[in-house]
DNA sequence: CTAGGTGCAAAAGGTTTGCGGTTAA
DNA sequence: TTAACCGCAAACCTTTTGCACCTAG
């Protein structure tokens, strides 16, 4: 938690209780949870914290590099405390998103980008079905 | 627009005036409309069309195949006819959303799936700055 | 001390839904 | 004929905003 607070810090991001508080519940779980999913268990130990300022949490943490969103068709943008390279899977049936690391870093290689576009960031999103939905089992619901 | 309706008959979908002309509209134009631009488009020739209505051809039409919904940052879903493997470039300055071509058939090999996982689909997104507004031009809104 | 963050409640999009009337096969 | 579709309006969900109070530096 010491190590939060540095690490906001050190980005120049004002250290306030609640995006300590934000930036831990993202760091917790290694799932990819909404932002209304944050706030509940935000809330379990802060319960004065407000959806809002959720919002305004995740915003700053964003522009400061600490976390990405993640978006998914027609549904709540999720965040993601991983800023390495990596890849996201998103589960057609529980609707749990996995990260997926990538062998070789960035290969941009694979697209024909016409000449004058600048590209300055790339996000690949694979869909199926997660180990457990793919065995027959039955649906998991994200989160607990 | 009788290819339109034969595509439609084709796909198994019920081809009705509502649908051949929203999938019309998509086709007219090579840009990623929202929902609500497909919707002014398709009004100005069938003004009794409703946003609904919009809403249900493009589920429609999505649910058959015939087009891709392509999800940005924060902002509305924007809607593809173009079905062929290709990844999309947003501009972070216009926000107009555009094809890329992909050279080799969907290289999966840069990903280390855990076994157990299987995939369905793959998406592709790039953003940066487009050719216009990457030249300091000023930034062009999408749609007209 | 003060710029910026927080909490609250209300509003603003974007999308979905319920229902009576309409239409394509 | 009839199951599916359309138009309308209202609901719904996610996200943003305005404002008074508070807090970190």
């Amino acid at each position: 938690m010491k190590r939060i607070h540095q690490t906001l810090a050190t980005c120049g991001l004002r250290p306030t209780r609640q995006r300590e508080h934000v930036y831990h519940v993202l760091l917790q779980q290694r799932d990819h949870p909404t932002a209304e999913e944050i706030f509940l268990r935000a809330k379990s130990e802060m319960p004065t914290i407000s959806l809002a300022t959720v919002y305004n949490c995740l915003e700053a943490l964003e522009e400061f590099g600490l976390v990405k969103q993640v978006n998914m068709q027609r549904a709540a943008t999720r965040y993601c405390p991983n800023m390495h390279d990596h890849h996201h899977f998103h589960c057609d049936a529980c609707e749990n998103v996995f990260d997926v690391p990538v062998s070789s870093p960035t290969p941009k290689s694979d697209v024909k980008l016409p000449s004058g576009f600048q590209v300055s960031g790339r996000e690949v999103t694979l869909r199926g079905l997660c180990p457990d939905c793919g065995n027959g089992k039955r649906k998991v619901r994200r989160n607990g």
